[in-house]
DNA sequence: TTGATAAGTGACTTATAGACACAAAAAGGA
DNA sequence: TCCTTTTTGTGTCTATAAGTCACTTATCAA
């Protein structure tokens, strides 16, 4: 190789390093199952941070993604073999360091699903788990994916205050008590049965499948389904202690 | 240089296209002025859309922006001279077909600043100008960031209902019947008095200056600023027609 | 049949927003 | 000086929704 040749490509290489940043898309899928909050991890295949577990993001592709969320779904896709049926972008972190190798911008998305939705896919690879909220914390992630799970954890907390969008995160059809004891576990406090039950009727959302549901003793518990069309991320009014910050 | 050489080379260069997508920050500052909300646009002095107006965005510059916030206020100085009090990132919009040249990642953001604190500045460039609102109908904008205002002025139509954060696009002391009227504006619906005032009042936000203003005729309105340390974007409470969607 | 258990409701209390009349504080004119 | 006009700011009643909690309903199991 020449001298001057070598120049030209590393100007021209420069350069476009100088422009563009990486540009990664990173979905933190959460799941509700066994009264726990999870979150799908994949362990790093590749440098940097190769072993340690992370989101189950990736590079844009461009010959194959048409948007940024086609991105995000090809991603879930690949480690669950399901879409979600809720995907919201999060944020967007993008700084010089959050990466080694260059300045790098990461568009993060919260998706929810139903634990049974993709258990089965899950169990078969070596490489992807749901990991608790309580496990998370004594596992160290790559890059600054605790942070952005931690965002999304948050963000999600505020939807249990608004909405009945963390509903997503259950099978299709669902009781009321397993949709509350959801919000308690976002909110970290315990809910009144009474006006809980209320926000929902008022909302109307969701709708009687017509089924019941008997765990063990006691009385079975009314099936409901997401209404099809209006979205569960509209507005539920107030709930007490919703006088906070935003995210 | 030799064959194999320039075959790395394409392969490393193909490899770092394929993988980057264009990535600029897109800031849609807004201010409050002659009873109209506005927006700055500037005029595009390159291709593509040259001479349409477009948002006072750019590349993010890896050398000196240490993170997207960094972006986004640098372009703002650029046009404005000052740094906005209120900065907050709006979502991030990238697609194939946004932008002719290539994939192309905007990570916008929403701002606010009091008119007479740019004024000045903007009055001596020739490439930058506020828009009202109803302007903005009529202008066809470069790229999608009519559609990128769009979602900046539905968001912060949502502050409007929970926050006092639009008092970011006004000066530093202010009334309360002129942050009414700024949030009439952004509601699209006239408040109550007592209402506005009540909730204010609750959230401890703002501190009396000990002046007071009259304009014309009338009781002189208390001057109030924003109280230090804790953030406008404080959750107030509901008011009515808020059960409405999220963005 | 009875007790245990969990789902779902009735009804009262409390808190906050809506509505609107009224008081307060200035300007200006006769 | 005093009265009118104008705009800011408050008092207070009403309407609505959330908090509380006892009570009813429906099922299982002994």
């Amino acid at each position: 190789m020449q001298t001057n040749d070598e120049q030209t490509f590393l100007e021209h290489y420069d350069k476009q390093a100088y422009d563009a940043p990486l540009v990664t898309v990173d979905p933190v899928l959460f799941t509700y199952h066994a009264e726990q909050l999870k979150v799908l991890l994949v362990q790093r295949s590749s440098h940097p941070d190769r072993q340690m577990w992370g989101l189950p993001g990736g590079f844009v592709d461009l010959q194959h993604d048409a948007t940024l969320e086609d991105t995000a779904l090809r991603k879930l896709r690949e480690k669950t073999g399901v879409t979600p049926p809720y995907l919201e972008q999060l944020h967007t972190f993008g700084n010089a360091t959050r990466d080694k190798r260059s300045w790098s911008v990461t568009v993060c998305y919260t998706a929810l699903i139903a634990h049974q939705e993709c258990a089965a896919h899950i169990a078969t690879v070596m490489d992807a788990r749901w990991v608790s909220m309580q496990q998370l914390e004594m596992l160290p992630l790559a890059f600054d994916h605790g942070m952005i799970i931690g965002h999304a954890r948050e963000r999600l907390r505020q939807k249990a205050l608004y909405s009945i969008v963390p509903a997503y995160a259950l099978p299709e059809k669902f009781t009321l008590p397993e949709l509350q004891q959801l919000h308690e576990i976002l909110l970290g406090m315990p809910l009144q049965k009474k006006s809980f039950r209320r926000r929902i009727e008022q909302a109307e959302l969701l709708e009687d499948s017509g089924e019941k549901r008997a765990d063990s003793g006691g009385r079975p518990a009314t099936l409901y389904r997401m209404k099809a069309g209006s979205g569960a991320h509209t507005f539920l009014r107030n709930l007490s202690g919703a006088t906070e910050t935003e995210e």
